[in-house]
DNA sequence: CGCATAGTTGACTACGCTCAACCCTGGTGG
DNA sequence: CCACCAGGGTTGAGCGTAGTCAACTATGCG
């Protein structure tokens, strides 16, 4: 992407700016401490997980490189959620008053971030979209649309379990694989192992 | 909010920026149009709608004062979505390029936008958070909590009618009567007419 | 050659949706 | 002032569909 690259950061952010490697499983920050700090995902994968008061944990997020974390803590004093790696990662950390200070200065950085956070809005109005859809498999072929517009193509390479799509849409897993099957019997898609050709829409 | 205000925006904004009045149902742009101006809603109320290809429809958002239409359209050719008018309204047009363009000399504009995008970020991941949670009564009592925590008082207000905060959980009006009720009957909350007060919380 | 994990299929359950009737409030007009 | 009406809200009955638990298969990795 054209984010916050390392390199073509101005000066005085590069500097303050590092890397962190995390283990995965290990904590990147906590839900309540002080944001002091913000973070893109580099490589590796990042979770945010909320706790509840009642024992409740729910994930909000699955960040990938490119990805922000938390982007609530630019204007909030504590993080509002836990950050954990999935795996090994690594991170690029800003120190959050540097990073704002930044933005006066040089306009092209605000405006990267400004896209950073309205393509996170976009994908996660797309996902709150999805949800609005009750049945399992009109769902899932939405979510295939959706993946296969900005590629033009109706070729889709599935590149994560699909586990992981499942919880993405808010389905479980065994539903999914029915949802796909429904989809490839009534000629919606076709598809072999991990890859899906989307037919033309007809409706479901 | 701190957002926007007309009087306090730089000059050359102020005088490309123009505030609009439009009638319930109507429409002010259409998903597909190119997107040279960026509004923001002065008052009453204007709904998004997305049209699929087989002739479903969903309801992005209820945008209220405050909040901005379709931000993603600031870095889109055309507008994703359309917008409809629920009331007479009246929103704030702002041609886009200007706007672009006030946000390199104008920082602080670009953060008060910066701002008005987190937040809008936030809300919606507030409301994916909540559907994730399957039962209705649990949905409800966390969407309580949630609008209980800013005023950190445990009594609320409901300012608009039932059916609406139904559609926002995504429950049938039906279901979230019969939520509150259950809540009511398990003693997490009380309540009278429009008014709820939240108990401590106990897992339910 | 197993072992672990992902994916599939089946049977059962549960919970929310739908449709319908009913109550209750507020507003309007006779 | 009351009768009527419309809309939101509540309650009931029945249905459908996704979740859950379980067993089984397939795939990849040591």
């Amino acid at each position: 992407m054209d984010l916050l690259v390392l390199d073509s950061l101005p000066k005085p952010l590069q500097n303050g700016a590092t890397i962190q490697t995390i283990m995965a499983e290990q904590i990147l920050f906590q839900q309540g401490d002080i944001a002091s700090t913000f973070f893109v995902v580099e490589s590796g994968q990042v979770r945010l997980v909320r706790y509840g008061s009642d024992d409740e944990s729910a994930i909000l997020e699955i960040a990938e490189p490119g990805q922000g974390l938390a982007e609530i803590s630019l204007f909030s004093d504590t993080y509002p959620c836990t950050a954990i790696a999935d795996v090994n990662s690594r991170v690029i950390a800003y120190p959050k008053l540097l990073l704002l200070q930044a933005f006066h200065d040089y306009p092209d950085l605000a405006e990267s971030v400004m896209v950073m956070l309205v393509q996170k809005l976009e994908r996660v109005m797309m996902r709150l979209e999805l949800r609005d859809i009750r049945s399992a498999h009109k769902r899932l072929l939405r979510y295939l649309r959706f993946l296969a517009q900005p590629k033009g193509q109706n070729v889709i390479q599935l590149d994560r379990p699909l586990k992981d799509i499942a919880t993405e849409l808010g389905l479980a897993p065994e539903t999914l694989s029915r949802a796909l099957t429904r989809l490839e019997r009534e000629g919606s898609i076709s598809r072999q192992t991990r890859q899906i050709i989307l037919h033309q829409s007809s409706a479901a």
